[in-house]
DNA sequence: GTAATATATGAATGTATGCTCATACATTCA
DNA sequence: TGAATGTATGAGCATACATTCATATATTAC
């Protein structure tokens, strides 16, 4: 019996998931919903390091969900997708309606 | 700085997206998208064993994302939930418009 | 040039997770 | 009752992942 959803979609459509399946992703997420924001802000936020920070930006970046702008020593992050957002507020909604 | 999401609601939309960051879970999702179906039916249409999607319904229940129904030695699930199946097909949509 | 600041990255580590295997539980049928 | 079938669950293992720490890169100021 062939799968309902073919191979490449499952783990294309597992890995959006994975890129928001963590807490601090989450709160960048959450963070970026109302503004672009720099790293260390972003660490500040969360209440990670920067570092963390900086790897979590990564895979975000990768997952295309963010996207950097850098401005002098800095770089700005925003979302790259107003779908990711619309996904993410429902989401969210879901979760609170329990 | 606090955080624009609290701990609270991080930690569970991180666990919410959790649950669909899984390929044989998206699969199992997908197929029961379709129509309820037994655990040996979906054993077969994911292409893991019965053991295995035993398990990640009791993950999927958990989250409250399907829900059983035993019918003589069968559990028949479906899905618990249209806000899932909305935001399930809007993320799939937006992986497919990439 | 050097120092200072902001971000990125690689290695290491602790933890989480998906599967298999063995076993238990639940239900039906003889 | 006992055997057969469908599902659930616990332990163990291999892999993935989020963080920290140390270090590297990029940009600005001096």
């Amino acid at each position: 019996m062939p799968p309902y959803l073919d191979e490449k979609y499952s783990f294309q459509l597992a890995e959006f998931f994975s890129a928001l399946s963590d807490p601090s992703r989450v709160r960048i997420i959450a963070a970026l919903l109302e503004s672009e924001a720099n790293v260390s802000t972003l660490a500040e936020i969360v209440g990670i390091s920067e570092s963390a920070v900086s790897h979590q930006m990564r895979t975000l970046r990768q997952m295309r969900l963010v996207r950097g702008r850098r401005q002098g020593r800095q770089v700005f992050y925003t979302l790259d997708d107003a779908h990711v957002a619309d996904i993410f507020q429902r989401s969210l909604d879901h979760i609170q309606h329990d």
